[in-house]
DNA sequence: TTAAATTTTGTTACCGCTAACATGAACATA
DNA sequence: TATGTTCATGTTAGCGGTAACAAAATTTAA
C-alpha cells in the first residue's frame, strides 16, 4: 500500500506538505505541489481513509434509513439508492442501509431518512444527534429533498382538464402527511380553478384495493372520467378495473399515476405518470448532507425538484 | 466518546487487557475480564471501527457491483441488499453501491457481484485482487450463491403437468448464461421425462417483447395451453396476451413465473412463480465474503437455495 | 525447595494521517 | 543594520486500536 510517506520521500519533502496539499493546497508554494503531484501520480498514491477518519474523529458512513414497509416501495428505492450511492462514492464515503430495528448499530457521521410519518418525530428521530436529512417533505423544520408534489398534482388534473375530462375523480393515499396534503392541494386547486366538482377518495396505496374502488365507481359508467392517482401504484389498480369492465382506455377512462418508477412501464397500457427524478433526488440528498456534516450541522433548508408530466396512452391515444 | 483508555482506566487494567477482552477473552483470566465487561457496560463502551480498520490494514467496506442494467431489475435487488445491509451491519461492515463505472473508486475488504455475464470475466473481474462472491451462479469456479434454478424450473413444470396440460410453452431468457441453462434443462427433463412434446421460446427480458410473442401464438388458440417463463417479468407479458385474447386464465391459458419477488403480486391476477429467498440469499452472500476475507480469500465454493413453488391464480382457481 | 515452563498482564511501537506548534526564509519597516 | 511580519515548510504528538515483545505471576517438574 502507498502511503503519504512513499509519497513524501519520492518528492523529497515532508508528510506533511503531501497532507497539505491534498487538503488546504493554497497553503503549499506551486513548485512543491507540482512535485507531490508528480509523484502521487507516479505511484498511484491512494488516501487511506481509515486514518483520515480515525484523526479526524469521523466514521466516512452514512446511514440510509428507510422507515416504510420496504415491499410496498421497492423500485422507488432502489434508484433512490443508487442516487445516493453515486454522491458518496464520490466522496469516498460508505453507506448503511438501516431499519427501524437496525439504526442503532455502528456508528455514522448523518443520516439520511425516508417514508418518515408523524408519529416517527417523537420516537426515532429525536433520539438522532447527527445531522440528517429527510428524503420526502416535512413540516417539522427538518431539512428534506422531495418533488413539488403540489405542482406535480396540478400537472395531471391539469393535463385531463386539457383533455376535456369533467368528472375528474381523486385516488388518493390514506395517510394525513405534507406529501399527501400536498398532492390533494393540487388537485383541489386545479379542479376548482376551472370550476369544475371534486371527488375524494383517500385508500390505502394498493393496486388491489384501488381496482375494487375504481370498480364500484365504474360499475354503472354513464359519461367519460378521469382518475388521477397519487400513486402509479394506484393507477395500475384503475386500469385493471376499467379493463375488467371492458371500458376504452383512454376513451371513455384516462388514468394518471404518481412516481414515474418501474410501475409506469409495467402497466399495458403504460401511464401517463408525473416522473420524479429519483436518482438526482438521490444525489441530492447525499450532497445535502454531506454539505451539513461538513458545516457542523448547520441547516440546509429544503430543495424541491421540478415535476416532469410523461404522457402516455393511459391518456391520449399514441 | 468513550475509548478503550477510559474502559482500562475504570477496570484498573491496562488497554492491552481491554483490548484482548475483545478480541482474544480466552487469554484474559476470569476475574479481570468482568471487571471489564462492567467497565464497558458502565461507560456504554463502543468499539471505533476507523482505528480497528487502520491498524488491521482493513476498510470494513464492502462493494456490491451490479452489472445488469438497474432499472431492468430494481426490485429484485432492493430485497438482495436488503439481507446484504443486514448481515453486514451485524459485523460492523458498510458497503458500497458500485457500477461498471464507478467500481474502482475507493478501497474496500471485498466485493459481491451481481449480473456477471460471460464477457465480464475477463474484463471486470480479472482485475480484482480482492475477496469476490458472486450472486448468481458461475460456471468459471469463482464462488457463488444462487437459488436452484433447475430444481425451481423443475416444479412449475411438474406443476402444470399436474394440472393436467400437455402443451407446455417454455418462455426463456435470451442469455447464454448458467442460470438460464440450468432453468432450461429443469424444463427439458421435466417434459420429457413425462413424454410430452417440448417448446421453446427465448426472448429479451420484457413484458411487452414476451406479450408479442405469447399474442402470436395464442391468436389462433384450440387447445388449453401452459407457458412456463424464466421470469415474472415474462409471465406478466404473458397473462396480459391472453387476456386481450379473451382467454381464460386458468382454463384455456396458465402461466407461470419465475423469482417471486414484487412483480408476482402486481399482476392480475397474482402470478404462480418460485419463490427466491432473496433476502436470506443476500445475507448469505455477505456471511460467505466476510468468511472470505477472515479466510484470507480462501475458496468458500458455492451454494444453492432451495426454489419454493407459490401456486397461484395464474394456474389454478382460487 | 527451586529451576523451568506456562499463563497472565503490561509496555512499546506503530498503523496512516493531520492539527498545532516550531522553525526558517523572504520581505517590509524604522 | 536591527526588528517585526508574513508566508512556506518541517517537527511533534496523538487519534483508538492491536501485534509483538517483555515482565510478572502462577503452575509444574525435578
Amino acid at each position: 500500500m502507498v502511503t503519504i510517506s512513499d509519497v513524501a520521500k519520492l518528492a523529497h519533502v515532508s508528510k506533511m506538505t503531501v497532507s497539505r496539499v491534498i487538503n488546504h493546497p493554497e497553503q503549499v508554494s506551486d513548485d512543491l505541489k507540482k512535485l507531490v503531484y508528480d509523484a502521487m501520480e507516479k505511484l498511484n498514491y491512494v488516501p487511506n481513509y481509515a486514518a483520515r477518519a480515525l484523526v479526524s474523529n469521523r466514521t466516512q458512513v452514512i446511514k440510509f434509513l428507510i422507515l416504510e414497509e420496504m415491499d410496498t416501495t421497492e423500485p422507488y428505492y432502489m434508484n433512490l439508492l443508487a442516487g445516493i450511492a453515486k454522491e458518496l462514492d464520490r466522496n469516498y464515503y460508505s453507506f448503511q442501509l438501516v431499519t427501524r430495528k437496525s439504526m442503532d448499530i455502528g456508528q455514522c457521521d448523518g443520516m439520511i431518512a425516508t417514508g418518515v410519518r408523524s408519529y416517527d418525530y417523537d420516537t426515532i428521530l429525536k433520539e438522532f444527534s447527527k445531522p440528517i436529512i429527510l428524503f420526502g417533505q416535512s413540516d417539522r423544520g427538518y431539512d428534506f429533498i422531495d418533488v413539488d408534489n403540489e405542482k406535480g398534482m396540478r400537472l395531471t388534473t391539469r393535463h385531463v382538464v386539457s383533455l376535456g375530462f369533467e368528472k375528474i375523480y381523486f385516488f388518493g393515499i390514506d395517510l394525513q402527511e405534507p406529501f399527501m396534503s400536498a398532492r390533494l392541494k393540487g388537485y383541489l386547486d386545479t379542479v376548482n380553478s376551472y370550476g369544475l366538482p371534486n371527488y375524494l377518495y383517500r385508500m390505502k396505496n394498493s393496486s388491489r384495493v384501488a381496482e375494487r374502488n375504481a370498480k364500484e365507481i365504474l360499475s354503472n359508467w354513464k359519461e367519460k372520467c378521469a382518475f388521477v392517482c397519487a400513486s402509479d401504484r394506484i393507477a395500475l389498480g384503475v386500469i385493471r378495473a376499467a379493463q375488467s369492465l371492458q371500458l376504452q382506455i383512454p376513451d371513455q377512462v384516462a388514468v394518471t399515476g404518481f412516481d414515474g418508477v418501474f410501475l409506469d412501464r409495467i402497466s399495458s397500457p403504460h401511464i401517463t405518470t408525473i416522473r420524479q427524478p429519483v436518482v438526482e433526488m438521490g444525489e441530492a440528498c447525499a450532497r445535502m448532507l454531506l454539505k451539513k456534516i461538513q458545516e457542523d450541522g448547520k441547516s440546509q433548508g429544503h430543495r424541491f425538484f421540478e415535476p416532469e408530466l410523461l404522457v402516455r396512452p393511459s391518456t391520449v391515444h399514441v
